[in-house]
DNA sequence: AGAGGTACCTGGCAGC
DNA sequence: TGCTGCCAGGTACCTC
C-alpha cells in the first residue's frame, strides 16, 4: 500500500489528534507482525507524552521522553484515529490510547509492517541508520544520484527504489517518475547521464509532492486517517495503465516485470 | 560491494 | 459455488 506520499498523508491525518497527548493504554491484539511487537511497549508508553510525530522514508516515528515507536505500514497497513468504543476489526492489531479519548489504531492484513520500540536515539536503530536522504530535501538531487550510480549494474528503477540510495520511492512512483523523466526503467543506472539524473531527481520530487497534495494514491485499500481515499490515482500516467494509450503519444502503455515488480512505461516516450 | 532471489502474509480476482 | 493460481502499494536477509 503505502509509499512516501501515503505515509505522509497518514502522518498529517493523525498528528492533530494525538500530538502532545498523554498515552493512557496500549492494546496488542496480535503481536505477529514482521517482527514481534515488543511486550514492553505498554510499559514503556503508558503515562508518556507524545512529544513529536515524524516521517522518515516510509517509517512513522512517535517520539516520547522515554524512547521512540518505530512504525511501518508494510504493503497493507494503515493507521486511523478512532475512539475507544469503536469495535476493532479483524486486522486491527495494535491500539495506542490517549487520555483525550482518541485511539491510534494500527491495521495490517498482511502483517508485513511493524510496530517497534527503541530507547536509543532513533537514527542509531538498524532499520533507520542505513537509509539514504529524503527525496524532498535539497540533499537529494541529480548530482547525488549520478555520483551514487557510477559503476552500478542494476536498472535505474531498482536503483531509485533502493532505500539506501533514497528513501520512500516505491513501485508506483518509481514508474511515474521515470515516465516523467523519459527514462526507460530497465536502463542501467550506471549509464544514465548527469543531465538525465537532474531531470529524474526533479521528477521524483514533483510526483511525490503532487501525490501528497492529493492525499496519496488509493488503488485498493489505502485510506487516510479519516477513512477517505487518496485522489492521486487519477493523476497516474503509466502505473496500472497497461494496454491503455499513453497520454503523450497515444502508444499503448507496456507492462513488464523488473526486479520481481510490475513496471509500467511507454516505449516511445521513454528511452 | 553489489546484485539477485527468497521469504514473510492475507485477500481479491479471473478462470475453470 | 467452490477451488486454484496469480497478483498486490515493502524490504530485510541470505547467497553468490
Amino acid at each position: 500500500m503505502p509509499e512516501l506520499p501515503e505515509v505522509e498523508t497518514t502522518l498529517r491525518g493523525i498528528e492533530p489528534h494525538i500530538d502532545g497527548q498523554i498515552i493512557s493504554n496500549v492494546i496488542i491484539r496480535n503481536k505477529n507482525l514482521r517482527w514481534p511487537v515488543p511486550g514492553t511497549l505498554k510499559k514503556n508508553l503508558v503515562g508518556q507524552k507524545l512529544k513529536q510525530l515524524q516521517r522518515r522514508g516510509k517509517y512513522i516515528l512517535l517520539f516520547t521522553d522515554n524512547g521512540t515507536v518505530i512504525l511501518h505500514l508494510g504493503m497493507s497497513g494503515s493507521l486511523r484515529i478512532c475512539d475507544a468504543k469503536t469495535t476493532p476489526e479483524k486486522h486491527d492489531h495494535v491500539d495506542i490510547e490517549f487520555k483525550n479519548g482518541k485511539v491510534l489504531r494500527y491495521r495490517d492484513p498482511r502483517r508485513f509492517g511493524c510496530v517497534l520500540w527503541t530507547s536509543k536515539p532513533v537514527e542509531e536503530h538498524k532499520l533507520i541508520s542505513p537509509m539514504g536522504p529524503e527525496p524532498l530535501t535539497d540533499e537529494f538531487d541529480g548530482d547525488y544520484l549520478h555520483a551514487k550510480s557510477r559503476k552500478r549494474k542494476n536498472n535505474v528503477k531498482g536503483f531509485i527504489m533502493d532505500s539506501k540510495i533514497v528513501t520512500g520511492v516505491g513501485n508506483i512512483y518509481a514508474s511515474e517518475a521515470l515516465f516523467r523523466a523519459g527514462i526507460l526503467p530497465s536502463r542501467q543506472s550506471g549509464r544514465v547521464s548527469k543531465e538525465r539524473y537532474q531531470l529524474l531527481a526533479k521528477c521524483i520530487k514533483e510526483v511525490l509532492s503532487e501525490a501528497i497534495k492529493q492525499g496519496g494514491t488509493t488503488l485498493k485499500d489505502f485510506t487516510r486517517a479519516d477513512g477517505k481515499p487518496g485522489y492521486f490515482k487519477q493523476s497516474l500516467k503509466v502505473y496500472d495503465r497497461a494496454g491503455l494509450n499513453c497520454i503523450v503519444c497515444k502508444q499503448k502503455i507496456k507492462q513488464k516485470t523488473l526486479n520481481q515488480r510490475s513496471t509500467y512505461y511507454c516505449s516511445q516516450c521513454q528511452h
